[in-house]
DNA sequence: AACACGATTTCG
DNA sequence: GAAATCGTGTTT
């Protein structure tokens, strides 16, 4: 029997919950009713204002604002003026964190997955707690895993750009 | 009101 | 290696 996770899973620090994600279930209810579920293989942790890479590191603006909000809402943006990206929010009120979610099973590549499973800015702070269209469960898979450095913030410099907090399921 | 830029992907 | 493409944040 799966179970969805619920409002505590989503309240640890990023750092927990990103590597917690690998193997669970991303369960999607499209418009028509339909219902997919996909397997998340890859994640990467944003941590709070001190991590240079998480643009809530900048302040809190309409689009940051729900990072700051309690864990288990979603983080949409868009980037490169294409892709919108998946993110889930983390730990406590005031606490801006996010994982952002890199890859399914199905669809590698944050931008390709969303365009998969059809997920834009309309989804810009659902709750995977209550929503009725996008939510995770537990698979009961605890996959192995490896580590690396966060793709595309060099930016961010010294040591942000170099922190091992991107997470990927060993196949 | 105008501008610079990015947690990417795709094509050559 | 570079273009595509636009919301967001910053500057005028």
């Amino acid at each position: 029997m799966m179970m969805r996770f619920e409002r505590e899973f989503y309240r640890r620090d990023v750092l927990e919950v990103a590597p917690l994600l690998l193997g669970q279930h991303l369960v999607r209810i499209y418009p028509d009713g339909s219902r997919a579920i996909y397997v998340i293989t890859e994640t990467e942790a944003y941590r709070g204002g001190e991590d240079r890479a998480c643009h809530a590191s900048k302040g809190r603006t309409p689009r940051t604002e729900v990072m700051f909000g309690d864990g288990g809402w979603l983080y949409i943006y868009l980037i490169y003026g294409m892709y919108w990206m998946l993110n889930v929010v983390t730990c406590r009120e005031d606490i801006p964190q996010a994982v952002l979610i890199r890859g399914l099973r199905e669809a590698s590549g944050p931008g390709r997955l969303t365009r998969l499973i059809q997920v834009d800015q309309t989804f810009y702070g659902e709750d995977l707690v209550s929503s009725d269209r996008i939510w995770v469960e537990e698979s009961g898979i605890c996959p192995e895993y490896t580590t690396g450095p966060r793709i595309g913030i060099d930016y961010a410099g010294e040591p942000w750009k170099d922190m091992p907090w991107r997470f990927l399921m060993i196949l």
